[in-house]
DNA sequence: TCCGACTATGCAACCAGTTGCAGTACTGTA
DNA sequence: TACAGTACTGCAACTGGTTGCATAGTCGGA
């Protein structure tokens, strides 16, 4: 159950909303784990009953329901129970794959387009990786130990999409002369 | 709904028993689509109602309960009409960069260990790949198109693994000094 | 001849994640 | 003041995938 670890995580490093959460998952820990607003409220409402996380009225609120959420220390004690536990690897999955091998038993079926098009989803990922470095992580050899970390985490990324785009281009060889 | 796609497939390759999909989807189309038998037979008998699939009793199943399936025209064409669909690409799902993160909010949690034994999961992966194209892949300017594809399927698993081994390598430099 | 390992299939329950929908409050604009 | 948009929370139903267990036949060895 890593999803309420991500929102632990996500918590220490700021106390907030569901819905700011959601936001914000879809920016730096959503490049490796994604939620929908839906999980994060469910999930939510376990993590306050297993007494990891308590919720008061967010103080920017005015008269909505908003709520923040802050981290208690059994919450924290459970995400350094957890990190420390050994997991598999991700699974590679990829559906492409299996339509390929499908041109490759029945023939020819035209998938040179979308080769095209997830190549280019993985370069736009990857210049979107590619700013966020620029902006958040210039050169700095006394850089702390936190900023590495996150810089790191930004490399897996931007290494994915590399590796990702070289192989699309070899793809691309491969189906247009055959 | 890939599964069933992905059974066709494999099915087109080769007609063959529940059993011996779940076998073959541990190599092959397994590296990029993980299933399980239950999974298998659950969706073989979905297919069959299709009319996509049809079974017999299996020849060389003696006294078993075997079973042979084989893919009907109905099948082949929903295939190909799959195959020509666009799809989003797979999404990075990796709960060590959210234990990473968590260990950069919090302080050292002890991760080298786990990273370590990460990066050399990844090393066997590569490894059994190596093997399998020296094996399979002699190199070949006349290998039929059938071949290139299923070579280029192979390389993306070798790219995939060369890339994180590469970062894991930095991962520890970082993680060792700081 | 009994036993354990392996081939082969399947049911039932569960869990995480997704989708569709809805309700409520605020904010800006015509 | 009416309306559109959007911030914010939530329920309910569904789907795909996992887990635990059951069953039945085959085969080799103690």
């Amino acid at each position: 159950m890593s999803l309420a670890h991500a929102l632990l995580t996500s918590l220490l490093e700021q106390a907030s909303s569901g819905y700011d959460l959601a936001r914000r998952f879809d920016k730096s820990i959503g490049h490796f784990w994604q939620a929908t607003h839906q999980q994060i409220y469910r999930e939510l409402g376990r993590m306050e009953k297993a007494g990891w996380i308590r919720s008061t009225p967010d103080p920017d609120a005015g008269r909505t329901r908003k709520r923040r959420y802050s981290v208690l220390p059994g919450g924290r004690d459970e995400l350094m129970r957890w990190a420390a536990e050994s997991a598999p690897l991700p699974e590679l999955r990829d559906e492409f794959m299996v339509r390929l091998r499908a041109d490759a038993v029945i023939g020819p079926l035209g998938l040179l387009p979308e080769l095209g098009r997830r190549r280019a989803l993985h370069a736009d990922k990857l210049r979107a990786y590619r700013a966020i470095e620029a902006r958040d992580f210039p050169p700095d050899p006394q850089a702390s130990r936190q900023r590495r970390i996150h810089h790191l985490i930004l490399k897996a990324g931007i290494q994915y999409e590399e590796g990702w785009i070289a192989w699309y281009d070899e793809a691309l060889g491969v189906l247009e002369h055959a």
